[in-house]
DNA sequence: ATCATTATGTTAGCGACTAACATGTTAGCT
DNA sequence: AGCTAACATGTTAGTCGCTAACATAATGAT
């Protein structure tokens, strides 16, 4: 008998989670991802460690977390379709990029630094982006030929590549045309 | 002073790394990743499990163990510096592969098997590759510009796509023709 | 025989993470 | 209002990966 769930409790879960993930992110920045331990999180968001592990599933998903991963799903089912792949899946990253860029470009770019900077998050990084792979494949269809697979992780490969480059050169050339550049490059590294 | 070192003591070092490996892989295949402790590891080999960890930095080495990045950076080198870089890299890891397919095929795909199938591991191959990509973007010259890194990254990721599609289907397509399928669907996905 | 080096073991501890159980707080029903 | 079931949170104790400090035994050089 789950009815009406009166939407104040979720109010509250979205309160609470979001203190987590802030206190988290603060302390990162001040002392370092790896020196900062689960207890000082939960005390500086008022919770007990379980209470953070019930909200994320480890540590490192508080740094992680984002919401970019569906909105491209749909960005390149809206795209069409006689399209060579290589060209939605930029078309796709582009636009879900524009959305946020504008109010949230700062906040991007200090995740991202603290991700590259921070070697076990980078790692999971490259976990995520495969998971992302596999998001774009089942949009796409199923049972993916090889070729296509191949396709998709080169062009996540040529994304991440100009993330990285974004957050090394602290954000000087401006992430949408170091990624417009990177499917240059790749469309080059053909020939 | 240390002169001599009596290679006795190397290879004492040398056979008791190996039985730590041995013991770790044969457990892992037995009972899994991620139910096998270290200390199981440690008492297989007669070790205690500091030892353990005098020989590998972490447990997840002792899984992804291999010699192969060393040997690509210098047949890398080998290749005609005229190519385009992606059929540079492609001969190079052919080439790196004929060296021990004949023998090893068995424990390579036994290997990855477990690597693709343990997600731990699988994230740790991910960052590995990212460490061999700076070794070949080394071995390529100082300060590559960004369509380079953005080329093989690529080229990784087809590579690493040829691999799980390997392991995936049992070792059914022979890896070298998975590899050189991967790298002809790169200059197609530039269309 | 002595002494320095080296490999190994022992112990204690930290931190991420889990399981079991307890407590309080709220919602729905009578 | 009062009872009960559901749920969020806290407490406690434990496992496991991993590190540091110190102890011990074997080996090699003098």
């Amino acid at each position: 008998m789950t009815q009406p769930e009166p939407d104040w409790r979720q109010r509250k879960k979205a309160a609470t989670h979001d203190r987590i993930r802030a206190s988290a992110l603060r302390l990162f920045t001040e002392q370092g991802y790896d020196t900062t331990t689960v207890e000082q999180i939960a005390a500086a968001a008022g919770v007990s460690h379980m209470t953070f592990f019930r909200y994320f599933p480890t540590k490192e998903d508080v740094a992680l977390s984002d919401t970019y991963d569906p909105l491209l799903a749909t960005l390149l089912a809206r795209t069409p379709a006689a399209w060579p792949l290589a060209r939605r899946i930029r078309a796709a990253l582009l636009e879900g990029l524009e959305e946020v860029y504008g109010t949230d470009r700062a906040a991007l770019l200090a995740q991202n630094k603290l991700i590259v900077s921070t070697p076990v998050l980078r790692e999971r990084l490259w976990a995520d982006q495969m998971a992302t792979q596999q998001l774009i494949l089942q949009a796409l269809g199923p049972e993916p030929s090889f070729p296509t697979r191949v396709t998709v992780a080169a062009c996540l490969a040529a994304a991440s590549t100009a993330v990285v480059a974004w957050v090394e050169n602290d954000g000087q050339p401006e992430l949408p045309d170091l990624i417009s550049q990177a499917f240059e490059a790749l469309t080059r590294a053909a020939s």
